[in-house]
DNA sequence: CTTATTTGGTTTATAATGTAAACTAGTTTA
DNA sequence: TAAACTAGTTTACATTATAAACCAAATAAG
């Protein structure tokens, strides 16, 4: 009946989060901040979340100056990602 | 660019609960515990929180010799639903 | 210079949420 | 009449989400 909605993903931030690295393949820090409209402690906090889960890598560096954090998404979680939406079907109907 | 979630609604067995009072109109508790799965303690309380929040109505009285709680989905709720499942788009893409 | 402000975050404390286990109240079956 | 079942509710605990406080360094202002 209803397919079990990954709780890794049912999240509005860190859904925000891989719905943008989809899109984008590569993504600061700041980039997804603004994007998502998080604060900086809660975006922290729920990248390290995706990034334990594998489904994001990040990556620090430095841009000139400052250090800079650099998010991707992995294959898994473009799958997650994926499948979470096709189970979130199975509440909304497939319009 | 992300539409807000509504947090009543962004819950898994809230979610299949809504989604399951969008189309039989009227249900009872075993029979949304069944088709949930849930356990009748966690259903209860979420019943109870969708009720708090005016999003279905729950009325309670006997079937034979038992007691029977019967839920409805309000207008309030079917709206709620709807834009629930647009905000979702934001984030999964309208497919 | 040196102090304030900004960048780019992390850590931590608290509030909100979700869930199962335990409990209530009564009914049916053996 | 005792065990097992229906139909839930309450409660206690674990997980999650979030903001506030913090840190380190860079830049800007006086």
């Amino acid at each position: 009946m209803f397919k079990p909605l990954d709780p890794l993903l049912h999240s509005e931030l860190r859904l925000a989060v891989m719905s943008l690295l989809i899109s984008v393949q590569e993504a600061d820090f700041s980039f997804l901040k603004e994007k998502t409209g998080a604060t900086a402690g809660n975006l922290s906090v729920q990248l390290n979340k995706l990034a334990e889960g594998g489904y994001i890598t990040i990556e620090k560096s430095f841009k000139g100056n400052y250090p800079q954090t650099t998010c991707r998404i992995t294959k898994s979680g473009i799958k997650a990602f994926e499948d979470y939406v096709n189970a979130l079907k199975s509440y909304i109907g497939k319009k």
